[in-house]
DNA sequence: CTGAAAGCGCTTACAG
DNA sequence: CTGAAAGCGCTTACAG
């Protein structure tokens, strides 16, 4: 390997001093440096191809230029969207992303995984949706010294946060369904069988996710019974085996309400697998706003979350940190929106009961 | 914001030097210490939350333990799933993964999105499927300082390559597509409306796609007329557009051979909208193997990257590289895989001409 | 307008 | 077994 290219190298070449080209080459127009030597060093750079140091710039101001997105469990196809959408906010701010996921592994693996992200090379963290079991993890280390900013459904407090509400998209989905008048509303999400990865949502002491929670709201008040069925977040084959599972044991709901897309993607397949009829049979929504929902067959139901503009609020709080880092924790809140689809809109309603 | 913690006050804290604590931290297990010594280092880490600055580690020893992962245009469903394991294969060996993508401004960004890559803090960098107008500027911008391994379906000849050899599973699908005895299949994919992006892949001069290259060969070996739809492979809109413009002028072809899944994908939706029922009246292939495919209706018919073996491949070549540096370069080839689903399999072959 | 010099926090060869 | 010291390649305050 040979010897790596340096500022002196570029230095000597241009014949001014080292100094210089860092001026020069990190654009210091503040700097009164006369246009031709600007010119000779710039070129000079260019023929070494000289490159610098990152690491090196790095240690000396402190600043590396990079910012580090976690995601829970694993990249999925809504998360992918956030992921390009950040990455875009970044780069466009002259930033580098690095992104990884948290837990991917395991809840053994939280710990240090989430080591690992506070000892990038990294200006600041952003954590998307980091779920109730990462939380004490996550606070265990942050020492202050990595600005962290958390965004989405689920934020991490004494952060500062973007939150997005789902809960006006919530009402509306409910009221929806709810307009067809359909006897059972299941809903298909975490709670059991992945207690480990979400929390207890419907444990009466435990912090109750949003959907869950006027999910159980609505059904109270219009006198249904809950239909609670477990669905996996990130593992299709999951949620399918047991919602086969349900279906097999208790019949076909009216309508189910699922945590998220991907959820209901899943079970949008059961359903056709089994020959059950979406939207004929049974309802179904899904949450996010995920790409692929507006692709399968019939077209999904779902809660939006805007993505574009939770990713520019995330870059803006990260900004504002990076320029302020003793401000108070900010926080924001993004509002959700419930898009009718294929999936939820029956032809024609149910007669009344 | 209070000054970092440093190896000093590790050191102090636990009454020995510098060193000593360095090398307990880094687990030299090759320095004879005593394990009480280890211990008592090791804790007032812990208490002081101490975490080494990795900047100054890779300022001086060289190495980052960061990889960098490229990837084309966007980060789609499929990507996002090589993404998944290959940040997994990094992380297993200790390794920070940095995300980027190349292009997704426009090709006028190209050059600056390589070098950022190249000037990001990293031992290595992977590029995965990068299409031949990226290709000068990537070789503009490699002086040989770091790593590159390029590894998918399009490779960067000068480095390190796993491939993914499309070719025999592109056989079995276009002879299963003729099997049924097709009077016009079609190639929906890049060549004409999205030359900027790849390449003119008909061009008889230009390097050519082994999808169409193998597509045009089997027509004119069965004595079809080529019919090649524009479409492209990172934008669904563009591809639906250019689908159903192609439809209205020249009615709707017995099959079509997508040039990946995303193509197909979209393909599906255009044909669903028009009540072009798939496979009954359309064959429909894509190509990649993304999850999506699979919950789509009909199931999409699909060729398969191994994605788990592309990128502990491509790991493994980082591995190799990094471990000796002026080794020449090395490549390897693994095998796509046809998967038939429902999109191409019709319950009846129509009768021969 | 330009340059010499300190120093960021580590790792590592070397001396004891 | 432990420690003093050099030095990685930059940035920046300061002197001229």
């Amino acid at each position: 390997m040979k010897r790596r290219t340096t500022r002196e190298d570029v230095a000597v070449k241009a014949g001014v001093s080292k100094t210089t080209v860092t001026y020069v080459l990190n654009h210091r127009f503040d700097i009164a440096i006369p246009q031709s030597t600007r010119i000779r060093v710039q070129e000079a750079a260019d023929e070494l191809g000289y490159r610098p140091h990152a690491a090196a710039s790095a240690l000396r101001s402190g600043r590396t230029r990079t910012i580090t997105a976690a995601f829970p469990i694993k990249i999925s196809g809504f998360y992918a969207h956030v992921l390009q959408a950040f990455e875009r906010e970044c780069n466009q701010h002259g930033f580098h992303l690095i992104t990884t996921t948290i837990g991917h592994i395991g809840m053994q693996n939280v710990a240090p995984d989430v080591c690992e992200v506070f000892s990038s090379l990294t200006d600041g963290v952003v954590m998307f949706d980091m779920p109730e079991p990462f939380i004490p993890h996550i606070k265990a280390q942050m020492n202050g010294d990595i600005p962290v900013v958390s965004a989405g459904i689920f934020t991490v407090d004494g952060t500062d946060m973007v939150r997005v509400d789902l809960a006006p998209a919530v009402k509306v989905a409910m009221e929806h369904l709810l307009a067809s008048n359909p006897r059972r509303i299941a809903f298909l999400g975490p709670g059991l069988a992945s207690q480990e990865e979400f929390p207890k949502s419907f444990e009466p002491g435990g912090k109750q996710d949003v959907r869950c929670h006027l999910y159980s709201q609505f059904m109270q008040h219009t006198n249904r019974p809950l239909e609670v069925i477990a669905g996996s977040p990130s593992s299709r084959s999951a949620t399918m085996a047991s919602l086969r599972n349900h279906l097999e044991s208790f019949g076909v709901p009216d309508a189910i309400f699922c945590f998220n897309d991907e959820i209901a993607i899943a079970a949008n397949r059961v359903l056709r697998e089994e020959g059950i009829p979406v939207p004929d049979k049974v309802l179904l929504i899904g949450c996010d706003g995920c790409d692929e929902g507006e692709y399968i067959s019939p077209p999904l139901s779902t809660i939006v979350q805007p993505v574009a503009m939770l990713c520019s609020a995330a870059w803006n709080a990260m900004a504002e940190r990076l320029a302020h880092p003793d401000m108070p924790p900010a926080s924001s809140t993004i509002e959700a929106i419930f898009q009718s689809r294929g999936s939820s809109q029956r032809s024609s309603a149910r007669p009344q009961d």
